[in-house]
DNA sequence: CTAAATTTGCAATAATGTTGCAACTTTTAT
DNA sequence: ATAAAAGTTGCAACATTATTGCAAATTTAG
């Protein structure tokens, strides 16, 4: 616990954030989970411990800082999840695979599975790809 | 025109759709245009001409019978495209990968591009996969 | 410890999506 | 062709989700 205190502190100071208790607490919630967490999920978690004007903001930060994510959905709903190490402010390595569990419904970053190549129609250049796979996760199995 | 008209009809018909004003206007759309359509764009284009609850309704009665298919998205917008022939009721045939343009923002169905295959890691059970790629056009190049 | 900088919460507002119901349109069967 | 049945639409109200400005509170830097 003391360890995760100061784990969530050190990931703040290293991208020049202030450490406040919204934060941590949301940051601590990412490190905790494995999968993905949609604004809902956090507040859900946190209860009335802050505003949803602070979860927003906290969460728009993050995305700024290359801290977490954004994970595409086929739904309108939008998902954050950890970034690795690799990640800077605004340039996000987010080259791999999510995995949606049909069973659990949690998105999960299947980091060493990289998102192949296509041959695309003549005229059209590639820059960025997203690639997700649902089915069933080896926690359900 | 009659063409497109006689078009829209039959379309509705097959799919045991009354044939009504705003289906014909949304199905037009659809087919006069390449690229994907939110809401809002469908919104813009019928003006005044429909409810939006009715533009709602009816993208959605296109979606259950399989005319159009969802495209997910990594803003937390939905978009919506027109399905080929090989799609049916509950049963869509969308697997091909979606291209965003970063000039126009169009996004096309690349339907002559198959999602492929990736190796998941130990545990997991493939279902469905989805898959997008940005860069610029065909027309934009 | 204090001043400056940053962050938070509140209130108001906007955008987006949903539901029930009565009026209307389309279809079906005479 | 027409009337009843079935299906669709628009309206109004409501719910949910997201955004902004600003003053108060907290954090950081000196």
């Amino acid at each position: 616990m003391d360890q995760q205190f100061t784990m969530t502190d050190d990931i703040l100071k290293r991208n020049k954030l202030s450490v406040t208790d919204g934060r941590k607490k949301i940051l601590g919630l990412f490190l905790a989970r494995d999968g993905a967490l949609a604004h809902a999920d956090i507040e859900k978690f946190t209860g009335e411990m802050f505003d949803r004007v602070t979860v927003y903001r906290t969460l728009q930060t993050f995305v700024e800082k290359g801290i977490v994510h954004l994970i595409p959905t086929t739904d309108n709903s939008i998902l954050y999840a950890l970034c690795k190490e690799s990640c800077e402010e605004g340039h996000h390595h987010d080259n791999h695979v999510h995995f949606i569990c049909d069973v659990c419904t949690k998105t999960i970053c299947l980091d060493d599975v990289t998102i192949p190549k296509v041959k695309l129609p003549k005229g059209f250049t590639p820059n960025h790809s997203e690639m997700m796979v649902n089915g069933i996760c080896s926690d359900c199995k």
